[in-house]
DNA sequence: TGTCATGTGGCAGTGACTGCCATGTGGCAG
DNA sequence: CTGCCACATGGCAGTCACTGCCACATGACA
């Protein structure tokens, strides 16, 4: 990797602190992009070729996330039961919490202010379902269901929502690995109460 | 309803309209607040009085489809099972989708051809989801688990996402109720492929 | 070291959205 | 029927996110 796009690394990182700073101190809505380039020392022509969006300075955070528990699937090999590789998404996220949890709690509360943000944040999990869907179409390799793969992939997706929100509500306060053993076995227990449609 | 009344709920039907056809006619992008308003024969001041963002302008449409459902869920007394309730919910989509096919399409349409609409889409399905959990809990009155009300209407929200979005993607060629009937039949037999976490 | 590709940033412009204020119109009391 | 009030309307100026265009600077490589 040469000097260049080392140095694009560390701006792109820069500008997101930044904009993450400002977002902080004095709110979302009360941050021009003007600000945060003046605070990331770059014009803001120059930010926008990093972050195409204002949403997307916050929502890049979660997106990092994101593309982790993707890889965490994607390193699974294609032998390993479903399940398993299901479950190591799920494993990957509960990691990141982990591990930013002071950092992601601010996250979620500037989102919670802003009501704008929600939409972005909702697009995010929208594609990255519909991206794991088709990886598990393709792992499943012409033998599996289109809709069980959507289905899966939106259990999954619900499965990290459920547990992301109730751990953020409790302020962190409660055990992630915990939030996430219930839902798991809640989802295995009662969580489906679909009748089968009446018989024509 | 005094004739003012009758009077706003028309111009807001209108302006809807008029946005719905120019949206359709030369895109969502390429179609200007003051274009709607002169097509609607308002001033853009008062059509912001009406729908406050543009994007409400298209999703409005789904919103009446999502508040129909929600009201086929409220109709059904405390006593009928859960299950039941929430297959009503199901049907009421589905009956929405039946009577407005063509409609929905060119609705559809417009949002695959504009990414940027995704985002109010899917934050649209967000708080309804959120309501629906919210109500389920209410209706269970005390007894309810949050995780499980989310868990549940998580799940409702997947069938309708599903349902649709295959609907659409045959282009309105496969019929809603066979899509339906599957999509529950899988969720009951073998949608939710994650094992209980290992015992520690 | 010179040259080229590529990153940077300023500037002008577009369009969504808002606050403010004057004007017009339905609803209602007298 | 009339005059008053509440409220809907719409114009205007302003803010801000975002874009296309162009001149300039800087790392990469011969």
């Amino acid at each position: 990797m040469g000097l260049r796009e080392t140095k694009m690394e560390r701006t792109r990182r820069f500008i997101a602190e930044s904009a993450f700073d400002l977002f902080v101190a004095q709110g979302y809505d009360d941050t021009t992009i003007e600000q945060i380039a003046a605070a990331a020392e770059v014009g803001t022509r120059t930010l926008y070729r990093y972050y195409s969006t204002k949403e997307a300075l916050v929502v890049s955070f979660v997106e990092n996330g994101l593309d982790a528990a993707m890889d965490a699937f994607l390193a699974q090999p294609d032998e390993t039961p479903l399940s398993e590789a299901l479950y190591a998404v799920v494993d990957s996220v509960e990691q990141t919490i982990g591990a930013n949890s002071a950092r992601l709690l601010a996250l979620y509360d500037i989102f919670d202010k802003t009501t704008g943000l929600r939409a972005g944040l909702a697009d995010l999990c929208w594609s990255w379902r519909q991206r794991l869907a088709q990886e598990i179409l393709r792992r499943e390799n012409g033998t599996g269901d289109v809709l069980h793969a959507a289905l899966t992939a939106a259990s999954t997706m619900n499965v990290i929502e459920v547990v992301v929100q109730t751990w953020t509500a409790s302020g962190g306060g409660v055990d992630v690995t915990d939030i996430t053993r219930e839902t798991l076995k809640l989802l295995h227990t009662k969580a489906i109460p679909f009748p089968s449609p009446a018989a024509p």
